[in-house]
RNA sequence: GGGGUGGUAGUUAAGUUGGUUAUAACGCUGGCCUGUCAAGCCAGAGGCCGCGGGUUCAAGUCCCGUCCACCCCGCCA
């Protein structure tokens, strides 16, 4: 009897049985949510990630079998033969709550230790104890929702590319290290003595390789890999939808992606998103808001003052402004009440981001300026500032100054996606995405004295900027276009070169020598000679959209099993160290760290 | 590499100015109970106070170091 059910077919999952069922008899197996032992009948509720049902244990029908059945503890696995019946008293709280089974037989097929943590919807258990046993997290419904939207979005974009015409191609895992962007995860080759795979930080050579060998539309739900340090939104490995294509143009592009996030939304959340997504140039978003994934879903924009102030003599201005920099402001509107502690606490918040200061007034009334530019700054200039930020009564100014622009941006940009918050602004149902366009093409790092390519080495600059990136390359505007959704920075990508002159030229700017550009790109290059036709793509990122979908803000929280802050699997206990003898076949010597009381 | 927060029972937390036997809830174990669904009632077990050192008559509490986790800066699209 007690083999039976073990090697017999489950008639139902625990989710699904309804009052339409009653009189059916049924088979369910799952876990032992919890076991209300009421002396006389016993409940147990039986999980599966479908759902509960509970089940009736009667000792009328046990009889001396109850003695096993008491022994039930919680996320033992059980199979369960009963018939359906309706219930004396329902549950409203679950779909099966019309419902319940009455035990026939009753299998233990396995048994479970005390939990360390516990499976329950809410938790507050600590994350390295639910990294720990990420099955038993696994098991919790709001995990287990998360993980079941990530496969649907998978589906989705699977389904959606292949109907418009891409294939999924494979790309390597093992491939070659490349000296632009982030650290490379490295392999050594046992066969090759001394020589090394990268992990790829994106299969972004290989697509463009493929849109040569003529595949013009790519796509490929891929695993990429940095070796940088990381936050609640970053891991050492993470999923990008990846896409190429061949003879498209950006507008091609955007409208494939706006198409996407629509029907994602529409089939996930049942969200309109409504189409085509506003855009703005980097320009203007670093202007506006300070940052090149602006949040657009509430105002407060960033006003720069730098005119209105120019001729003010208050030395932290005119200072700022004299050294090459500028004066930004923002008005908090409303918020002039503000305690003097509270205002500490907002300087101190863009000191995080290389503000020496922060410069507040609050309006009083008839404009009265209150704080300690009220005497610095003369009538007519303060005039000027309040009405570019429309100032009013019991609002709150806060100004940044600063000789490198990109400190103001940076520090203001982000005081006001956190004074937003702290004021209410932002509303969680709202999704609002926006493009950014013509990023720089280049930067100049003051630490290796060169320029560097902002987005990869392989962006066309517009056509109309080539002829500068001989004379100014700082001035040179890409081809480059992020997705941005609510301030987070959901995908990107950019149109590609395609000829081999641009490309050689580019690797020129960047300072990388015709030899080594030869020796690290040589096969793209090469592969330019034979008819490589005008492409460009695009990557998401999986983990953060899914994380965004989902209304979590931690990207672990979508990923089954996540590594921490020190990309470490507190499950497995990778990284780990290995065996002598497997490092003798690598060819790769470990220099140990001096132990602490290793004898003199 | 730097800054911040945290680490006390299986879990989550409390623990006063350094002072007797380190609390509570949930979980766990045993008992009672025939309609519960966060079941209830009674009883019980359970602790290297992250780890190492120091100060002190006395350290969970103060000091130094270290490890782990989380958040942020740098870094990273």
């Amino acid at each position: 009897m007690s083999q039976l059910l073990e090697m017999t077919k489950r008639t139902h999952t625990c989710g699904e049985l309804r009052e339409t069922d009653i009189g059916q008899n049924v088979v369910l197996k799952g876990w032992v949510n919890t076991a209300r032992d009421y002396g006389g009948v016993l409940f147990i509720d039986l999980r599966d990630r479908y759902g509960i049902t509970q089940i009736v244990i009667d000792p009328k029908i046990f009889g001396d079998r109850m003695e096993a059945i008491k022994a039930i503890r919680n996320e033992f696995v059980l199979a369960v033969e009963g018939e359906v019946v309706k219930r004396e008293n329902v549950n409203t709280n679950i779909p099966t709550g019309l419902v319940e089974i009455v035990a026939q037989n009753v299998e233990i097929l396995a048994q479970s230790d005390p939990l360390p943590v516990q499976v329950e919807d809410e938790t507050n258990a600590g994350e390295n104890l639910r990294l720990e046993y990420r099955y038993l997290d696994l098991r919790r419904r709001p995990l287990q929702k998360r993980i079941i939207m990530r496969h649907r979005f998978n589906q989705l974009v699977r389904n959606y590319f292949s109907d418009h015409g891409f294939l999924e191609i494979e790309t390597p895992i093992l491939t070659k290290s490349t000296p632009e962007g982030a650290r490379d995860f490295l392999v050594p080759s046992r066969i090759h003595e001394g020589e090394w795979y990268a992990l790829p930080q994106s299969p972004q050579l290989f697509k463009q390789i493929l849109m040569i060998a003529g595949y013009d539309r790519y796509c490929q739900i891929t695993r990429c890999f940095r070796d940088e340090d990381f936050r609640a939104d970053r891991q050492p490995e993470f999923t990008q939808v990846d896409l190429e294509l061949a003879f498209a143009n950006e507008e091609e592009i955007y409208e494939l992606i706006e198409g996407l996030f629509a029907l994602v939304f529409k089939e996930l959340r049942d969200i309109e998103i409504s189409t085509p997504f506003p855009r703005m140039t980097y320009a203007e978003a670093m202007d506006r808001y300070g940052r090149d994934a602006p949040d657009v879903r509430f105002a407060m924009e960033l006003k720069n003052l730098s005119d209105e102030v120019k001729n003010s003599d208050f030395v932290i201005f005119s200072s700022a402004l004299e050294n090459g920099g500028i004066v930004k402001g923002l008005n908090a509107k409303g918020q002039g009440a503000r305690s003097r502690k509270q205002i500490d606490a907002l300087t101190a918040y863009v000191g995080e981001f290389g503000a020496k200061g922060l410069m507040w007034a609050k309006i009083k009334e008839d404009s009265a300026w209150q704080g300690p530019l009220a005497k610095k700054l003369p009538e007519d200039v303060k005039a000027a500032i309040a009405s570019k930020l429309e100032a009013e009564t019991g609002d709150l100014l806060l100004f940044v100054a600063d000789p490198k622009s990109g400190v103001v941006n940076e520090s203001l940009g982000r005081l006001r996606v956190h004074l937003a918050g702290e004021m209410g602004l932002i509303d969680p149902n709202v999704y609002a995405f926006t493009w950014v366009t013509d990023f720089p093409g280049f930067e100049f790092d003051e630490e290796e004295q060169r320029w560097v390519a902002l987005h990869h080495p392989f962006t066309s600059p517009r056509l109309e900027d080539l002829p500068l990136l001989d004379s100014d390359p700082g001035k040179v505007l890409s081809r480059a276009y992020d997705v941005v959704l609510n301030g987070n920075e959901v995908g990107g990508g950019s149109i590609r070169i395609h000829r081999e002159d641009v490309q050689k030229k580019i690797f020129e700017v960047i300072g990388l020598s015709e030899e080594e550009a030869k020796a690290k790109f040589g096969f793209l290059l090469e592969a330019m000679r034979f008819g490589a036709p005008p492409h460009g793509g695009l990557a998401l990122g999986v983990d953060r959209i899914v994380m965004l979908l989902s209304g979590t803000d931690s990207i672990r929280d979508v990923i089954a099993f996540p590594k921490t802050t020190s990309g470490s699997c507190l499950m497995t206990g990778a990284p780990s160290p290995v065996d002598e003898k497997q490092l003798d076949n690598l060819h790769v010597s470990v220099k140990r760290k001096k132990q602490e009381n290793a004898p003199e």
